[in-house]
DNA sequence: CCCGATTTAGTTGTGCACAACTAAATCGTG
DNA sequence: CACGATTTAGTTGTGCACAACTAAATCGGG
């Protein structure tokens, strides 16, 4: 990094940075929220979703880790999946703490009907299967870096 | 893009793309948190206090379309910045419909304490300058993709 | 075996995002 | 000028994110 730029060149590159990936995810999620309107699905459901459909049922612990969110999103995220019909949460009997959330038929189901809204999705970014590979891989990076950070003092 | 694709793979392939942005998205927030506590300000409270910082008095209208936030949000959030004693919001005299947003002394001299959360953040990311500076154009061109997409059925 | 530490979900409270709506001021056209 | 259309903020209701906390089950060292 270049050390002779002022803190006032820096504070405005510095809006750019965050602001752009902050605009970025809203500006998908409404993409997603006028897609999945007619599957009855917010953003995050459909995420979670997405995670039941690949490796099926599994304790709320290990959802937690795949989607990187704590107890106080998902359980009334869940809650309101399994209102819709579309899971259920049983506590283990092996391990009265854990509770295992799996897929009603209705919630499998549910599948089919979400597999046209990727192609969508990916015709309203416009961008080639190589650019969102590339762009993935560095915010990935971007990520794990952010979570590694021991942000000590400037 | 490649149209021998299955479904299914792009419903693995779906999930990487908006779940990555969606991560790094909270990842970014999260560093924000940390690094914000001491100046009193959340992660979109500074957002706006930057677009004060660097542009000065102006409608909550202005506001909106520069955070690409409407009504609904900034209301609540400012009312927060000018009970913090941060702002003040005044309707115009000459247009009453709209509310004139400007920093008290107090919200102005924060930006002195401010100067500091850019390098910090920059430090957390271990990216650098011509790195931020690609990922950044292709994030504003994914958001304006995004918000110009008419979203035909597939 | 027992009791403190750990693990796992859930609850509570705060704040952001956004859709849908209301209220009031202003604009524009006949 | 009158009056409907538009503009601008604000309000309400729903849902997500997360910190801080609670409750209950399990684990593990003495």
């Amino acid at each position: 990094m270049s050390s002779d730029s002022s803190d006032d060149d820096l504070l405005r590159l510095d809006q750019q940075i965050c602001f752009s990936l902050h605009a970025a995810s809203r500006a998908f999620g409404s993409v997603y929220r006028v897609v999945l309107k007619d599957l009855g699905l917010t953003y995050p459901q459909y995420l979670a979703m997405l995670v039941l459909w690949e490796h099926g049922e599994q304790p709320v612990k290990r959802l937690g880790e795949q989607l990187r969110l704590d107890s106080g999103t998902l359980s009334p995220l869940l809650k309101r999946l399994e209102a819709a019909g579309l899971v259920r949460r049983e506590r283990s009997a092996r391990d009265e703490r854990s509770v295992h959330v799996r897929l009603t038929d209705e919630g499998a189901a549910l599948r089919e009907r979400a597999a046209l809204v990727p192609r969508r999705i990916a015709a309203a970014t416009g961008f080639d299967v190589e650019e969102v590979r590339e762009l993935r891989t560095r915010l990935d990076r971007l990520t794990r870096a952010l979570d590694g950070a021991d942000l000590e003092g400037p």
